[in-house]
DNA sequence: GGCAGGTGGTTCAAATTTGAATCACGTCTC
DNA sequence: GAGACGTGATTCAAATTTGAACCACCTGCC
């Protein structure tokens, strides 16, 4: 103890590339969905989940956790959507504390009006760079990455 | 055309597996190194791309390319490093307009306190979850994407 | 019933990020 | 050597993010 394992040559370049690859698909992904349908990724990301899920609504929490992030960051964006009337609130009879994000039939128009463009970038910068093993690499390690962090 | 050619279901698995191992990591290392050494993650990148280069000094625009950010992202972070003692502006000769950020004895000394625990997290949560080929693919495939992207 | 402790969301202030000006210079052309 | 134009960095206001209270409510336990 004491002494660091570091990383070696390839490991190094292996994180370096994963965290600028990160940054820089980000960056073109918000360009692209800003000009094409003024959605932020973080708020396309949220009406994916819900568009996906049961009833087309999820809990607050659920949907925090789905999307990595904070609880008081998902009120804010969910807030946003609401007033652009993408989404919408309903309190959980269950539990009066509840509360579900519904998506509105204006948010899924919006999403199908914003998928195919952020695919193609998504596409165009990353899968089709990428061959098949290496997608497969990124779907195995990474998803064992996921797990592990509790976020599957 | 018109038709969009959407991920197939290992397309989308790795797409979101990487989006999430991503958004995850970076998590747990800004608490890492919040906690351990009172710098952002952010910092701590500005920080290490310093103190590889030569003369411990970086142009403004380079280091912001380096670390993915805005100029005026890391003009407020370089100025928040500099008031910590950690970074010092230096105005370049040849050309009065440009400035160099420096990295102080006291960043330098930060740096070696923080990247032990720092390297300790990446590895225990992201390269020794993955094999050897999959640290291989990152590097390779990763790499390419980040080429293409201008990254390089 | 009534209280201790935990949970689900929101609120709030502070920190950070963003992008569009802006400023002060280099550079190039005629 | 005077503009016209591009660059490098900063400034500014607005948007977002963060984390620590906080509030209301459930759940168990006595």
């Amino acid at each position: 103890m004491g002494d660091t394992n570091w990383l070696n040559d390839d490991e190094m370049a292996a994180w370096q590339a994963f965290l600028m690859a990160g940054a820089l698909l980000d960056r073109r992904i918000e360009e692209q969905l800003k000009a094409d349908s003024g959605l932020s990724h973080l708020q396309y990301e949220v009406l994916v989940r819900l568009s996906a899920a049961p009833d087309d609504e999820l809990r607050m929490s659920e949907l925090a956790g789905a999307v990595i992030t904070t609880k008081s960051g998902l009120t804010y964006q969910i807030t946003q959507l609401e007033k652009a009337g993408l989404v919408r609130r309903r309190t959980c009879a269950a539990d009066v504390r509840g509360v579900y994000a519904v998506l509105t039939d204006a948010g899924r128009a919006r999403l199908e009006r914003a998928a195919p463009g952020h695919v193609e970038v998504v596409r165009a910068h990353l899968i089709d760079v990428l061959s098949e093993d290496q997608v497969r690499a990124l779907k195995d390690g990474l998803g064992e990455v996921v797990r592990r962090l509790g976020g599957g």
